[in-house]
DNA sequence: TTATCCGGTTTCATATCGCAACCGGATACG
DNA sequence: CGTATCCGGTTGCGATATGAAACCGGATAA
């Protein structure tokens, strides 16, 4: 038996955690974001278990996440190294970053700054906005199914459906 | 032997994947998200097992992403609504869901939109912005580590420290 | 030429998860 | 009132994932 996939659901937020959704992968990510290149990097930061690190890169790069190019050092060894669309998780790893700070700050504070290089300003909060760039409430933000998507085994009950964000 | 635990870690973002890292956890917050209240909502929504589900609930109760309230439809039951903690999360389920969309979107299409209340439209990305609203491109965004934490492994190392982002 | 580093693989014990069966209290039904 | 069904779980079991430690072959350093 294996544990359940989630690449035959429709939802991509389920579709995009078969790729980074496993406990490692995106602690990867974040090291890679911060310039790990090597294997001993990302084991000996996140003190992962080789095979388990084996495995999860992998995966990244049979997810098109990482990719395996010769170092940049000039040694014979090889570096793994973001793709596009591994970079574009960026979102991704800077709203939990954030929502972090926020709620589970760690005694000493944080350990990871996500700034504007050209000014070393510490970024504003990643957060949904309009077109004009204007922040918006959550209230303002809607969830809702897609009109070919099957119907969610809530709806249809007397209560309401409004979603609660 | 348990599987590791990042709560001791310092990084924000370790420290917010102690609390939604597990498989299903952002799935359940994403139904909550689109209006899941009762146990058997996220049940046959998501699939998954029961007892599984107990034990995903349960953890988020702890980690106050979720709390337990009596049923807003009149019966004895209870009821699982979002806390303000979890309703901060929706920038990341958000950006995992517009990054599912551009990079492995089902051939149906994605099964959730994500829209301005107001206008009905779609939201643009989530993205980076500097405080003026304006999008930053992923080369102007830094991740460093702050001064007191620990340096990451493959600083001091001939050949560079920029990353990769 | 020997020792160490690097990036793994193998083996084994434990932990997590899916599945199915069961269960007790609440509700619905006749 | 009596029975059946729904709801929200719990229990037991087998399969999978993970951690720890030992080992290994090729590259590098001394």
């Amino acid at each position: 038996m294996k544990t359940k996939s989630f690449s035959n659901m429709q939802c991509s937020i389920a579709r995009t955690l078969e790729h980074v959704g496993s406990w490692w992968s995106l602690l990867i990510i974040r090291d890679a974001m911060m310039g790990a290149r090597r294997f001993k990097h990302f084991q000996t930061s996140l003190g992962i278990a080789k095979n388990t690190l084996t495995s999860r890169l992998n995966d990244l790069i049979a997810g098109d996440i990482l990719e395996k190019c010769p170092a940049s050092d000039g040694s014979n060894y090889e570096e793994y190294r973001l793709t596009e669309r591994g970079r574009e998780l960026a979102p991704v790893i800077i709203a939990l970053s954030q929502w972090g700070d926020k709620w589970v700050a760690h005694e000493d504070g944080p350990s990871t700054m996500i700034t504007d290089k050209q000014t070393g300003e510490r970024l504003p909060r990643v957060w949904p906005r309009r077109e004009s760039g204007e922040r918006m409430d959550l209230k303002e933000v809607g969830m809702l199914r897609a009109a070919e998507a099957p119907a969610k085994v809530w709806e249809n009950e007397e209560e309401n459906t409004d979603d609660s964000l």
